[in-house]
DNA sequence: CCCATTCTTCATCACCCGATGAAGAACACC
DNA sequence: GGTGTTCTTCATCGGGTGATGAAGAATGGG
């Protein structure tokens, strides 16, 4: 038997779009945990037990790929779909919820992975911001049509934002370890009074 | 004249003290904006007109340099104290009030720079983490002394942290132009409402 | 069967990082 | 005025980074 080891040696032995897509898999993994600036790209390349070369070739840059992972043309308006169909009255139940499950499911959203590098990474906190303001203020304030209603909004941010940085970034318990339906129960009533409840007079 | 340039010749030329307190003044402002992995030595040094080997001189390492800068045994405990020095019943605002006011004037508050630092550093989510631990969520909790205070505190972090980065990270409108009376009229008797209001029942 | 295309590896580039060590200049003290 | 301590500069080290280019191997179409 000829010993030659045919893993190590150039030439095809993949489909191409597998190294791709594992490629993609390994770097939304890696940047959630660690953010854009410390993810090196050759981390992701070990990781996807691949050469760090062909990152290049399937993305062109770090940022090509960071671009792939931060895609939010995917499942994620869906969801935002669900949580502005139902009723008004309790969409606070429902903005949690959405928000709490998505992102304990799959340990690669694009929100937590944004939300990490937007400290350090100027582009990522543009996109971040201009995805809050376009897919949740925007929308809450249309919703709501009242003169505070972008206010009000904003109060959801807040709430969004914290309860994502105290759960997935910072862990800070209780709200780490907290189930899904004690946070819907907590938070789903503060958020919904930050919609429709009463505020103070200008 | 005999032209000898005497500002870039080795030898003592400052206090010393004078140094090592424009390097710290220096390195709070970086570290704040950009957080403790995008922030170089050189950088601190160069900004504060000081070859990169007099960082290390004076605080050994990076690690140092960070620990010096989001030390708080200054100031901090300070206004920490004064929120619970009143009354219970308007504490709410005084957590709003004495957060955002701090926040804002003084452009290198740690809690910033931690909160900043902590998705891409361990070190930092672990010091964020027992700082709220332990001069929030255990004073907030030991104050209230009810079966759900912890609960409660947890949900006065969110608050707090949701603040921090929708106003000075990412840069969420409406809440980042904001004045700190609105911020206070606003967020004041939501937060009160955590600590002292009716909650969902068990 | 040949050849162009696609996938893969390797070597390498230029740059930046944190950190160290030596040596020189100004100061403080005696 | 010598002497030792303190502050400062410079050169450099080892290592990691993103990115490039060439060349080799499998594949598929003619």
């Amino acid at each position: 038997m000829t010993e030659h080891d045919n893993s190590r040696r150039p030439g095809r032995w993949r489909s191409g779009a597998e190294s791709k897509q594992r490629i993609l898999q390994v770097a939304r993994e890696l940047f959630h945990q660690h953010g854009y600036g410390s993810t090196t790209v050759r981390a992701i390349a070990t990781a996807a037990e691949v050469d760090p070369a062909m990152v290049f070739y399937f993305y062109g840059t770090k940022q090509g790929l960071f671009s792939a992972v931060t895609d939010m043309s995917g499942a994620v308006p869906q969801a935002i779909e669900s949580i502005f169909a139902g009723d008004l009255a309790t969409i606070g139940e429902r903005i949690v919820r959405t928000l709490v499950e998505n992102l304990d499911k799959s340990d690669h959203m694009p929100l937590v992975t944004l939300t990490r590098s937007a400290p350090t990474d100027p582009r990522s906190e543009a996109l971040l911001r201009e995805f809050i303001d376009r897919e949740l203020t925007g929308r809450l304030a249309a919703l709501l049509g009242t003169p505070d209603a972008e206010l009000r909004a904003g109060m959801v941010n807040v709430q969004i934002l914290g309860l994502a940085v105290a759960r997935y970034i910072a862990h800070i318990e209780p709200i780490a370890s907290a189930s899904v339906d004690e946070l819907v129960a907590t938070f789903g009533p503060l958020v919904q009074h930050c919609l429709t409840g009463r505020t103070a007079p200008p």
